[in-house]
RNA sequence: GGAGAGGUGGCCGAGUGGUUGAAGGCAGCCGCCUGCUAAGCGGUUGUCUCGAGAAAUCGGGACCCAGGGUUCGAAUCCCUGCCUCUCCGCCA
């Protein structure tokens, strides 16, 4: 959420900021609602006072066993009043609610402006993608061959886009929890579990409530929704809260499954590990000074480079441009890893800067040492990494001509074999 | 799932419907005092918001889990929700 104060007072640079990202939404309309809304408030105000007052001296009279009936009755209208103003007041309120719930955070300078994903900068490159001296596979075909993913089972357990992970599948995915966790705790994050599925002032907070309800699985009875990254919780763990100035910043990194509908994108990536409903992350979160924020961002994302360095995983950066920043982002960078299956780089992580834009939906603050008052944090993730993707690109990069996939390095440890050959 | 108890400031904890933003204590901060430390004494310490001001600051409003209601007036009474705790049942 943005600052209603900063709207007013910087309306040219909202507008152009929404018309960057192709929205349409009107700013002077929220303006005039808002300056609506501080007439009633300033007209309450008033009346609240006089009955303040008045109200003591009712009670000083009472107490002196003297007649207040006159100051009672004038009262009541008084309360009468302030209460339907008090009611356009909170319609007022509901409605500027509502509208800034839907204004997108503003790019940052550096963020390039275009239309949609074709418009995407590529900042670096690390690695070259590997030559085969024979067809590359895709990765549910080296994946089926070796018996380690079985599809069709799980889409009669679930449905479409779910994925039965077995033997060394299962075991590989649980080989790079470990090792993604183990990585990031050594890099100063907080390693952290936390619920996978939250309330809706949970959703609200991270910005994936109210505009992307149906990109999200919801529980009946009670209510929750399951979390599509562990970005929600993590974030949420300091909703409402004043931080000292001493403990910032604050790393943490969590594993979660993850869980999103996909409604959309039917059609897209149908086959293999690459868009499935559940998929099991570790994610990377930061909670920072304001004027340090680009610089994290610089680090997170080096954070989660290195996984993919360490695991001989080529990959190329991507500056998301205007078109293509999420809801909530003020910049972000996209990791894409190589898949020679595909022979194209495919999305894998995303980090982003979302300035104060979550931590005043949220209301995380912090005060700093010898000031008065309190300002927002700003708020980072980054996946470090997507898990299933990650197996993809290993599947995909290390696959041998016999249908074997040898184990990087790095995971060696965590897999406890050096290759997967068929069934083991 | 059944029965009961409770949610007050950074923490502990008081609060007969009428100077209660909230006693008292602890912690913190600023002074004073003490050779140092401890103790002692005095003062001070929440958030959001509207208005005035260049600013320090000043004045108003709101906030005692959340949302409604009763009342001239609600931390205090009523309703709903959420959360915590205890006992029974069930259960990884």
């Amino acid at each position: 959420m943005l600052d209603i104060k900063f709207i007013r007072e910087n309306r040219k640079t909202v507008e152009s900021a929404i018309k960057k990202r192709h929205e349409d939404i009107s700013v002077s309309a929220l303006i005039d609602i808002e300056e609506k809304r501080l007439d009633l408030l300033r007209e309450i105000e008033v009346l609240r006072s006089r009955r303040n007052t008045v109200s003591e001296e009712i009670g000083r009279l009472k107490k002196a066993k003297q007649d207040a009936s006159g100051l009672i009755a004038e009262m009541k209208s008084v309360s009468e009043k302030i209460k339907s103003i008090n009611a356009r007041l909170k319609d007022t309120d509901n409605h500027i609610t509502s509208i800034m719930l839907t204004i997108p955070n503003i790019p940052h300078n550096s963020v390039p402006v275009g239309k949609d994903e074709y418009d995407n900068a590529e900042i670096r490159k690390w690695g070259t993608p590997g030559t085969f001296d024979f067809e590359p596979l895709n990765h549910w075909d080296i994946a089926e061959k070796l018996d380690i993913i079985d599809f069709d089972r799980a889409s009669k357990i679930a449905g479409a886009r779910f994925a039965l992970m077995k033997g060394p599948g299962a075991r590989l995915e649980r080989a790079l929890m470990n090792f993604m966790l183990d990585h990031n705790t050594a890099r100063g994050y907080r390693e952290v579990s936390p619920p996978v599925l939250v309330n809706r002032d949970t959703m609200t907070g991270t910005g994936q409530l109210p505009k992307f309800e149906a990109d999200l699985f919801r529980t009946v009875d009670p209510e929750l929704y399951l979390i599509p990254t562990a970005e929600v919780p993590v974030t949420n763990i300091h909703r409402n809260e004043i931080l000292d100035e001493a403990i910032l910043p604050l790393y943490y990194t969590a594993y979660t499954p993850c869980f999103r509908r996909e409604a959309g994108s039917y059609g897209k990536d149908t086959r293999g590990l690459i868009r499935q409903h559940q998929f099991n992350k570790v994610e990377l979160v930061k909670f920072v000074k304001p004027e340090n924020s680009y610089d994290e961002l610089e680090k997170l994302t080096a954070d989660a480079e290195d996984i993919l360095q360490q695991l001989g995983l080529p990959y190329r950066v991507v500056v998301l441009c205007t078109g293509d920043l999420g809801f909530s982002a003020a910049k972000t960078y996209d990791l894409e890893v190589w898949l020679p299956g595909q022979q194209r780089y495919r999305e894998i992580s995303s980090c982003s800067n979302f300035e104060d834009f979550q931590a005043r939906r949220a209301k995380i603050r912090f005060r700093r040492e010898g000031k008065k008052g309190t300002e927002f944090v700003h708020t980072l993730n980054g996946s470090g990494l997507a898990i299933g993707r990650t197996v993809v690109a290993i599947l995909e990069n290390y696959q041998q001509e016999d249908g074997s996939v040898i184990i990087p390095e790095a995971l060696r440890h965590y897999m406890g074999t050096e290759a997967i050959k068929n069934g083991i």
